[in-house]
DNA sequence: GGATGTGAATGTCTTCACAGCT
DNA sequence: AGCTGTGAAGACATTCACATCC
């Protein structure tokens, strides 16, 4: 299958969004006009990306939105379930740990780890805080299909190693670093030090 | 000024926390290469990114870490100081009201506002929580920068059409929504959701 | 020698525009 | 008539490669 653009990814994603919206409000189809219009994008745009996984449409009358919702869920790997470790218990590991838009997208939390001596062994959520000491072993055992790091700068390259050794296929990284990591790996990056200066660099002249 | 890729600012912010890395090993310049390694870019993307602004290196040397940094800031306007207002008091706000990266950037949580009475008039990190339905009538009176929203999703564009009408430029959506502005707004959406459904989607095979 | 800065070439993504189906 | 699906065109972003300078 051809290379699909991220940008084309994160805009399936939208697209889902989106079609929740509609089929809460009892629309049964949609038009590629429709989509762009709640997502700010073109309805060229919204042919040409559903168009690189099929033909999802009926032609004068848009997507049925159901079908649709279905097809992108399938695309998106959304059918499985994905085994998640969270490693750092404190406010952004906590925040994560509660969130509950995993569950929907079959995303389980199997464990949480942190190094405080404070927190380990406490429960939070039904989960006991394990010692991260023991993520390596744990990994080896059992393995998870991503590790979300919400540690301080300092531990997250330590933790990813850890991770990558193991061979966990995908990191979701909250910690305010770079990690340096074979580009076989899936890393994604969440930083608010990005966030904050792309906004900064867009209110520069105001 | 031409019209910068949104994809060169996030380099650039990149390349400012690369530079403050080589800068805490004492490293006086660095070569467009020597960022590029660190990024997992490449050179010429460094070299061409830097171009759009200016001239700031030394054919032979490299570029000065200190001086780059400088130029890097400034083009991406942390020379002055926002106003922040956070809303939603919750554990993605209080992560967020405690963040320290805001300081360092210029960035100043000025107020917290929540709905819930529990949580209204608490005092979190020498800040009082207000009442959300002041929002709008603070930021006519006071105006912001910036308006984070860490609120549940169906409170989220109520309280971006409060903070548009008084004519905050931009606004953070950590809020599982997109959410509808016009686009003279700057609006930067931080989704959970999209980030796991592009593992996903990247996992689909293994 | 070593590394920048940059036009030109290449590659990728988006938009156009229209044939074709319902 | 309305809207999809898609080649072709156009816009944009990245990479190449080399003249230029320290």
């Amino acid at each position: 299958m051809r290379k699909i653009a991220d940008s084309t990814v994160r805009r399936l994603s939208l697209y889902l969004q989106f079609l929740e919206e509609f089929e809460g409000q009892g629309r049964e189809a949609v038009s590629s006009s429709a989509l762009a219009a709640r997502g700010g994008t073109t309805s060229a745009q919204v042919r040409k990306d559903l168009s690189f996984f099929g033909s999802f449409g009926k032609r004068g009358l848009g997507y049925p939105v159901a079908e649709l919702m279905a097809r992108l869920r399938d695309i998106l790997g959304l059918g499985r379930s994905y085994r998640v470790a969270i490693v750092g218990a404190g406010r952004v590991g906590g925040a994560l740990a509660r969130y509950e838009g995993f569950a929907d997208r079959g995303f389980k939390v199997v464990a949480v780890y942190d190094t405080d001596p404070a927190r380990i062994g406490t429960v939070a959520d039904g989960r006991t805080v394990r010692d991260v000491r023991s993520l390596e072993a744990d990994l080896g055992r059992d393995p998870v299909d991503i590790v979300i790091i919400a540690t301080p700068a300092s531990a997250a390259q330590v933790v990813a190693d850890a991770a990558l050794r193991r061979g966990t296929p995908a990191i979701l990284n909250f910690a305010p670093v770079r990690l340096t990591v074979p580009d076989t790996a899936v890393v994604r990056n969440v930083s608010m030090a990005l966030e904050l200066e792309a906004l900064s660099y867009a209110l520069r002249n105001r």
